[in-house]
DNA sequence: GCTTATAATATACAAGTGTATATACACTTG
DNA sequence: CAAGTGTATATACACTTGTATATTATAAGC
């Protein structure tokens, strides 16, 4: 199989055979499509999605070994989403005020973006299969990794002290992902004071550590 | 229908017919050994349930409508068992060296026992039908608002101030049940450890809702 | 234009599903 | 004991599922 630079500057395949009809995108975009309230990705039947798609049954063994893990692609997609929203969060955060609910608020929004991918990630966080469930906990490590490294920057800079920040990290991480999932299913009022009730919530528990810094 | 008092002094129904072969009792025991750490309830099949129990698949259609009738079923157990430790937990609350982490163990333990109930309400919190969803939303708001009227009585007799004590209830409950769910495949050793994460987190809460109330 | 590699499809099958219908069973009541 | 009644089962049907096998379609290389 040779490798050649086309002109698009993309770097395109030269291999013989038919062309794929549809592109492993694509068919996670169908799987998506029909998740809803009341389905969950594991639950989706792999002649459903060929089905949604547009394919034969076994088209869909070209793309992936069975559902969990175009499940485990989903998530993995997820993933990379919301590393653009700890980005932006982490920027708002280090703001001098009103760092906490600007950073909780770009969460909140990437709900409504990101095409139902981070929803998913919320939603099944506690089901499917050992790959997809430990797909999702790297996404959860990771993000308090940057809320941790966040923290210990923010602490240093203003001379204050903070108790366990690598707790502090894991409390609002679960806190603010379970809050997040409760979210996928309401309206922008609710979710707007969800997000003011979240922001309050990470709001006491930085206050709290940096208490128990000073006190010992 | 007629009831009579029997001589064990249980009610009992007098009425014709063939007796049950089986109670709901049991049905439900036989969809809880089949659930593990790879399949919810959600996703058991009439049929599979059906067998466990041995009874004719047609037989199930007499204790419940369809899977996740007898679903909502489990939850509603699962919030009995769970009242019985929030009461424990509320006395231990209420003493006064330790109530933290003393509380914590004691819903911690619950996972132990309670034949697996509690563990399924925990894990299946984000998934499954409506009315599923809605059972395990009752056990969450009760959890919540006796933890609230807990803190509220422990303020006003220690004389000391809270912030947004309703809050502090919503955030503790949810953390506790996060990172209880996430302990449902642990040993002890990693049991005990998140356990004392818990205990930290929480009383960062309540030291932090503590500095708020005073602050203002 | 022939070969070769790859992808997509068609057909088929065994297994499992929910449930409709009919029948057998066990129990109370008269 | 016969009638009535609630329960359990047996059989059956239409449907879905995952996947094995064989075939066809399309592209690139020589």
């Amino acid at each position: 199989m040779r490798l050649t630079r086309k002109k698009n500057n993309d770097l395109e395949q030269e291999k013989p055979g038919r062309k794929p009809a549809i592109s492993e995108q694509e068919l996670m975009e169908a799987a998506v499509r029909l998740v809803d309230s009341k389905r969950s990705v594991s639950s989706l039947s792999l002649r459903e999605i060929a089905r949604e798609a547009g394919i034969a049954p076994n088209s869909f063994y070209r793309h992936f070994r069975d559902v969990d893990e175009l499940a485990v692609a989903l998530i993995d997609r997820a993933g990379r989403g919301l590393r653009g929203t700890i980005r932006e969060a982490r920027k708002r955060l280090a703001s001098d005020r009103g760092g906490v609910r600007s950073s909780v608020q770009v969460f909140m929004e990437a709900l409504d973006d990101d095409q139902k991918y981070l929803k998913i990630l919320l939603r099944e966080i506690s089901i499917g299969s050992d790959a997809f469930r430990n797909a999702v906990d790297r996404e959860l490590n990771y993000f308090e990794e940057e809320l941790n490294d966040e923290l210990l920057r923010i602490v240093e800079a203003s001379g204050q002290k903070i108790h366990k920040p690598r707790l502090v990290a894991k409390a609002i991480t679960r806190l603010v992902f379970t809050l997040g999932a409760s979210a996928a299913n309401m309206n922008l009022q609710q979710r707007s004071d969800l997000t003011e009730e979240t922001v309050a919530m990470v709001q006491m528990i930085i206050i709290g550590a940096n208490a128990m810094a000073k006190r010992k």
